[in-house]
DNA sequence: GCCAACGTTGGC
DNA sequence: GCCAACGTTGGC
């Protein structure tokens, strides 16, 4: 199975959190990269697997996965004034930014570390682990992936 | 908190 | 359309 690896600031969306919000999931927001916003727009859809990654935090690697339950829609941050997300520049005629709906589906046993992910050769291609990548919208490979699943 | 690497902006 | 300056990302 392919699919998809987000990066999220625990702080904000953790996986623990995604739990908590059991089947009703939650809004991916906050998405403010052309690259990344493509992909949301253009590729990911509606039951699409999602590999979560936690990043700027203190156990940085992938955490579990999620589900896609809503395609691409305007991120609603980003009319939001009070968002940290609010983007002036975007109109509800023509909106700049995209969201995804994802749902809980399994937290990991342990948190595979970006250290252990790197070290991994089979997981060379992905951009996660490439020099200097910003990427917080990733496609995984149907080997990437099945590789992911047995370092847990 | 540091800083390397990247993306975006804006003057020309 | 180039590119320097600036802002952001994100691991350490």
């Amino acid at each position: 199975m392919s699919g998809w690896l987000f990066k999220t600031e625990p702080e904000e969306l953790s996986i623990e959190t995604l739990a908590r919000r059991g089947a009703k999931g939650a809004v991916w927001e906050g998405v403010r990269n052309y690259q990344a916003r493509n992909m949301l727009r253009d590729q990911v859809k509606v039951d699409d697997r999602v590999l979560i990654y936690h990043s700027s935090c203190k156990l940085i690697g992938i955490a579990g996965i999620a589900r896609v339950i809503k395609a691409a829609y305007p991120d609603p941050s980003q009319f939001d004034a009070k968002s940290i997300y609010f983007d002036a520049a975007s109109t509800r005629e023509k909106p700049r930014w995209i969201a995804v709906d994802v749902v809980h589906e399994q937290t990991f046993k342990r948190i595979i570390p970006l250290a252990e992910l790197r070290d991994n050769p089979a997981l060379a291609e992905l951009p996660l682990v490439q020099r200097g990548s910003r990427l917080s919208v990733m496609p995984v490979t149907t080997a990437q992936w099945k590789t992911i699943l047995k370092m847990e």
